[in-house]
DNA sequence: TTGACTGTCTAATCCGATTAGGTATTGTCT
DNA sequence: AGACAATACCTAATCGGATTAGACAGTCAA
């Protein structure tokens, strides 16, 4: 060590983590970070590629701090139930980590990031294994997955940028979103 | 007019509507613009009120082409029809125009930008219209409302930033998710 | 004690946004 | 026609963030 002060990737990304839950994902700047942390931009360097890399990192630490909440709420509970309590850790991480939550969104092409990708697609699994143990027809699957991921995220985004005009009843709003996708998903049972 | 290239603000936003569209939203700079447009980049002051002010304008641009476009759809069927029309014209219009759908999504607090949450409020009140005539009781629309744009803008983003894996079968996937969010609504319906 | 390593620093470069102020062209008014 | 005002471009300069290069200080092992 030299003048370090104690210093490793996981403070670094713990105070960037603090910068976009509170200030929101474009206020992380290396010079913003480097403030909160109390050293210069250029230190930085040391420990990340650059912002690209430290924004990498943060979606990898956001991935597996959601899989973690929704492999949780999944464990809980058989059938329609889990996947309701899915629905629910799904939007309550969204709330509680804006930032984090924001940093998991970023195309992972499957040439780059393939890390990104994997721990994407084990958040996607949670979804996956739950519906598909409700007895769903197994081609059917994959639609209501991705109808499932697109209605959650969908409410998520536009809740967290103030996409709905009134706050009151959005409560409401989330759990009729939830009934109307579960009530689907049980019709699609054969029985 | 001074040596004056015919520049007026609709030839920049059609500039900028074709950066954004074709290479992303992140990609429109002023200097990106003021190259296209073979000017240099303070000379676009002149117009707009920086890089800020072309955003709005453009997000205003969005949201007038969205509405026209959804309420073209909206005017060609009744009932289910008219909502699955609009479905289909949401997600074209956003494959046709990426850019210009993700300049839509800008948070409008109340206090700024009222003309773009005017114009945001435009492409909503199609929807509502829309669900409303189908007959569903008068304090669910507002909740069938957010279900739908939730699915509807959580699918395309995921769509547009490449978040399914497989290309494969996401136009049945969409065309599913059309069927439970209308199978849904019917069902609200106290027949 | 020495020497390599490491994590910080300063200095400098690059690039985009923005501001200030200059200047040429155009359209109008006499 | 000629002059003038307005316009729409320009150049020059400043600012701030990302990044690179290279110096240096503290730490650890031999």
């Amino acid at each position: 060590m030299a003048r370090g002060k104690g210093l490793d990737r996981e403070a670094i990304l713990a105070a960037a983590e603090i910068i976009i839950d509170r200030h929101g994902w474009p206020a992380l700047t290396l010079a913003s970070l480097a403030s909160a942390l109390q050293i210069k931009s250029p230190s930085l360097y040391a420990h990340f590629d650059g912002l690209e890399g430290i924004r990498e990192a943060l979606a990898l630490r956001g991935a597996s701090a959601m899989h973690a909440v929704l492999a949780a709420a999944a464990s809980e509970g058989k059938g329609e139930a889990r996947l309701r309590a899915i629905c629910y850790a799904y939007r309550r991480f969204a709330k509680n980590h804006p930032g984090l939550y924001a940093a998991i969104q970023r195309g992972s092409s499957p040439e780059e990031g393939t890390a990104l990708a994997l721990a994407q697609y084990e958040i996607v699994r949670v979804v996956l294994s739950a519906i598909a143990a409700t007895g769903v027809a197994e081609r059917d699957t994959i639609h209501l997955v991705r109808a499932m991921r697109a209605a959650l995220h969908g409410f998520t985004v536009l809740e967290l940028e103030g996409g709905f005009g009134l706050p009151r009843s959005v409560e409401t709003s989330f759990e009729r979103l939830v009934d109307l996708l579960i009530d689907g998903i049980s019709r699609e049972r054969p029985v």
